[in-house]
DNA sequence: AACATTACTGACCAAACGGTCAAGTTTTTT
DNA sequence: AAAAAACTTGACCGTTTGGTCAGTAATGTT
């Protein structure tokens, strides 16, 4: 191998080789579930040896942990675009354009994730009881003060959290029925466009509040 | 093994052994995904040798795709439940009811079928094309009609019928999260009455319509 | 230039897997 | 009651898998 990326390279190696596996691992467990992704198929996808993998990674455990680790933290990124300072239209809809953003941006993360909580949350969840329920309380209780003042319908808190998740990444993780009904073909930028005001417009209308 | 079953035996036994096969798979596939089901597990959960799954179906992707075939035909009987007949209130409110029952009474099936189109729907491919593309297409018109007729909004029908997929295999695909959520506990009776009518009432007023 | 550390890899292995099979038992048909 | 058909199962097998390891190469440090 050349020497192409020039100087620097003494703590880059390490984590650049670790971002390419993880990258490529991301792909192959959304695509084939745990159990049906091989480490040398992951290491097939990230153009490596096997033996290179098991280097940077002891297990396919430890492959799979860090790749449920970053996803949940982007998702909670995203979950602070949720500011319920802004009031409910704000925050709600601000909310939902950034999860339809994640979908589009991180498909085989969503993915993962998906498939992580299907089969129980083996990995993450000390996470869920954490971090998320933590998140969950705070934005349902804002909610619950927003529909006490009169500001939006009284919906339960919960299902409306509910609803914009499965919604949102519906668009990711049935990706390929979607593009399976839209012949074959994946989303063009206006259908997105199109996607993200759908969701928005039946979600906010449907807790009381006109759109923005 | 006694004969406490008595009679009829003939024709039954063989269907009979089969349907506690494709239950046990059902539950393994859901928890294990694809892959990291194995027949041994299945034999386990259906409390029966290895061997002897092995005697009513050829290949783990024959029970697999059994499973998933039923599934599909429970899904699209429901979707009979969407009759147009009845105009835009009553049909949107009577599938919802009827998805979010079959998330309740179908939760390992809902799973199957989620983590097969996350895996790019290898198997059922062909009925997506087919029959699901069909239903989909003709819902989507009646819906046009209905706004055309100004009895609900201009929403993209497409994309409530996403929404309304996505947000009622939600209870089941994502049951542990929301078991999290809720303290650990699975949701009661009410907490289920709570959802439905949650789901219907943000859906049903998202598009314009005032629930039942 | 000598040494130390980190990176890389082909060859290998024990365990687990899907699936087969021969030999037996039970049930149905004649 | 005998023959045929269907069912049951322990033992077995070839293949695939996650993971190891010893040896080599490259890079950084003194």
């Amino acid at each position: 191998m050349k020497n192409n990326t020039v100087s620097f390279q003494k703590f880059a190696k390490r984590s650049q080789n670790q971002k390419i596996i993880l990258d490529a691992a991301e792909k192959v467990f959304a695509e084939a579930g745990f159990a049906g992704a091989t480490t040398q198929l992951i290491a097939d996808v990230a153009n490596l040896p096997k033996a290179n993998v098991h280097y940077y990674f002891k297990t396919k455990q430890d492959i799979y942990r860090q790749v449920v680790y970053n996803i949940f933290d982007i998702w909670m990124e995203a979950a602070s675009a949720f500011d319920t300072e802004l009031g409910p239209r704000e925050a709600l809809s601000r909310y939902i354009d950034k999860k339809m953003d994640l979908a589009r941006s991180h498909p085989y993360g969503s993915k993962v994730w998906a498939s992580e909580i299907i089969q129980g949350a083996p990995i993450i969840q000390d996470y869920l009881e954490g971090q998320l329920k933590e998140w969950s309380k705070d934005r349902s209780k804002h909610i619950q003060k927003w529909i006490d003042n009169g500001e939006m319908d009284a919906i339960d808190p919960e299902h409306l959290l509910y609803m914009i998740w499965s919604t949102t990444q519906h668009y990711a993780d049935f990706a390929h029925q979607i593009e399976t009904l839209n012949s074959g073909e994946p989303f063009s930028e206006a259908q997105w466009q199109t996607a993200k005001l759908s969701v928005k417009t039946i979600i906010l209308k449907g807790v009381g509040l006109s759109p923005t």
